[in-house]
DNA sequence: TGGAACTTTTAGACTAAACTAAATCTCTCT
DNA sequence: AGAGAGATTTAGTTTAGTCTAAAAGTTCCA
């Protein structure tokens, strides 16, 4: 079992990591607001349980090990996000901090539950996708609803961040992360769309297409 | 903000004292299995936080604000038991450990939308009383099934302890907590009721009978 | 009423995870 | 090449919360 503390290194390494090249000393501290030699510290104390391969003054990456973790601390990251803002109509400046608190709970049966409480979903209200329980990640096919062409279909994944009140009207108009939508027609001259949800008919302004993130199939 | 260990430790008192005597160092060792040193350590710390009446050798009791604070964690404790068993389908033995961890969340505003969520219960699935925000618990009238006499009527609030099956056949049967019941009858030959809920007529068992916890109003 | 048995507190030590200050390493630029 | 700047590590300290061992207090009964 890993500490709290260990976890948020982790989660903050998978966050830095950009492709397989390793990260600083000075960016995990800054990431996570301390000093530099708290995270030396902890990198020792990591990559002696083999989470991190950690070379004195040539950075740090994720061994395979630690990615795997970090993954499920996300999972747990953004399937309570999605609970947050879903089912007890969070809206987004809230849900980060509370989320990063209800990931460390300790419980695969928990987690698993929440899963299919919630449907399953393959994306969080930020549309981040949402790791699965072997830590695999859906290469995801996503795109704005300003991109999709007529009679394209997607699935609502999310809206681009910063843009809570597009969910509280999306939530009004009873529209769903996981609705069905199909572009009827896109009319150029003010880029408005008419749109098909759950059967009804709908019309968006161009300023909600441009912020509505959607998954596509080709 | 308090600490989790300082949490646990009002809420071991709350749990202990019983009406207005204090409470030994001893049992809150025993209670919470640690060692009677460390407990004494943490109640002069609570003491100087003013959440407990602590004097050397002569017990311990939770002052007004430690009360309070034990009340609040209980009530988030109970809710995210309602939570586990009524929404994620959790069984009973399972849900105390995860409740344990999940009571210590801070989040005023989380608790308040969880409450909403769940429907603001007044009991846990144990038939446990869940406290309002302000710590008041309300005075409960709770009899099982069994006591009832024809045409008296009740909610559903909780079955006694260790019966999880039976949570898990009402659930079957569609029944929730918060439902009301109205005895039609009472077979005398082997203490079989016949009762409606949600206008259905349905045959208990004696057995069912000597679990189900009811709130009556007289 | 005095001492054995039990309870409780004190004193001192340990661990995890942070910190500060000082030492050491690396990199780059002239 | 080497000197300075910046990054990183080391060494030593702190705090919260636990522990063990020993000292001190309380209770109760012969």
């Amino acid at each position: 079992m890993n500490s709290q503390s260990e976890e948020d290194y982790l989660k903050a390494l998978y966050h830095l990591q950009t492709e397989s090249n390793s990260v600083s000393t000075n960016s995990i501290a800054n990431y996570l607001k301390m000093k530099p030699s708290s995270v030396t510290d902890m990198l020792k104390k990591l990559a002696e349980k083999n989470y991190v391969n950690y070379q004195k003054y040539k950075g740090t990456s994720l061994s395979k090990k630690g990615k795997l973790v970090a993954l499920q601390i996300i999972r747990k990251h953004r399937l309570w996000e999605t609970f947050l803002v879903e089912k007890l109509d969070f809206g987004w400046g809230q849900v980060h901090l509370i989320a990063e608190q209800l990931e460390h709970i300790k419980s695969e049966e928990l987690i698993e539950k929440l899963d299919v409480f919630l449907g399953n979903p393959k994306y969080d209200p930020h549309g981040d996708p949402i790791p699965n329980k072997k830590g695999r990640i859906e290469k995801m096919n996503q795109k704005l609803l300003v991109e999709l062409h007529q009679n394209q279909k997607g699935i609502i994944t999310g809206v681009k961040r910063g843009t809570a009140s597009l969910l509280s009207y999306l939530d009004k108009e009873n529209i769903k992360l996981g609705d069905s939508v199909k572009v009827l027609e896109v009319i150029e001259f003010d880029g408005t769309f008419i749109v098909e949800i759950n059967k009804r008919k709908l019309t968006f302004s161009e300023k909600i297409c441009q912020n509505l993130l959607l998954e596509t199939y080709d």
